[in-house]
DNA sequence: ATTCTTACA
DNA sequence: TGTAAGTA
């Protein structure tokens, strides 16, 4: 069997190579996080890593922050807007009782959940959150959607 | 040397 | 946002 290979999702790159990378200070990287924007890997250390996803995630945020004037909270509410029970195929049932789907403050991956799809799995390999990596990949998913 | 969390100017 | 303390 051939080992896993490296993809777009994997995280490879420490705190200070995406802060030089994309000209952000480390401690911003972090509030993004605190704030829900993104999930990073942590190793048993507690150490971050970052995915080449997730560096395309953080430059479209940059972006939205300073070229567009949009704040965190808005960025947030845009993405507690994503159809996440279409992308899933949750049923009605789980989808009128999910705490994710019924608030439009915070995205799906940092609602707490319990009986439902979501409940045991990990929100950073969820395709809610992967395939939203790019700014224009959003326009993707919902063309999928629709199609 | 780097990164982590928490706290504070 | 930046910086500092005290760790790991």
């Amino acid at each position: 069997m051939k080992k896993d290979q490296i993809n777009k999702d994997t995280p490879i790159y420490t705190i200070s190579v995406v802060s030089n990378l994309l000209n952000v200070s480390v401690h911003t990287l972090r509030m993004y996080e605190r704030e829900g924007l993104i999930i990073t890997y942590k190793k048993t250390s507690g150490h971050r890593l970052y995915s080449q996803n997730d560096v395309e995630k953080i430059s479209c945020i940059r972006n939205a922050i300073k070229e567009k004037k949009v704040s965190i909270s808005a960025i947030r509410m845009m993405y507690s807007l994503l159809p996440c029970w279409k992308i899933l195929g949750c049923s009605e049932e789980e989808r009128t009782q999910c705490k994710a789907y019924n608030n439009y403050d915070n995205p799906c991956w940092t609602v707490i959940h319990y009986n439902n799809i979501c409940a045991d799995k990990d929100c950073r390999e969820c395709p809610v959150y992967t395939k939203q990596a790019s700014c224009n990949s959003i326009k993707d998913v919902i063309k999928d959607l629709t199609k």
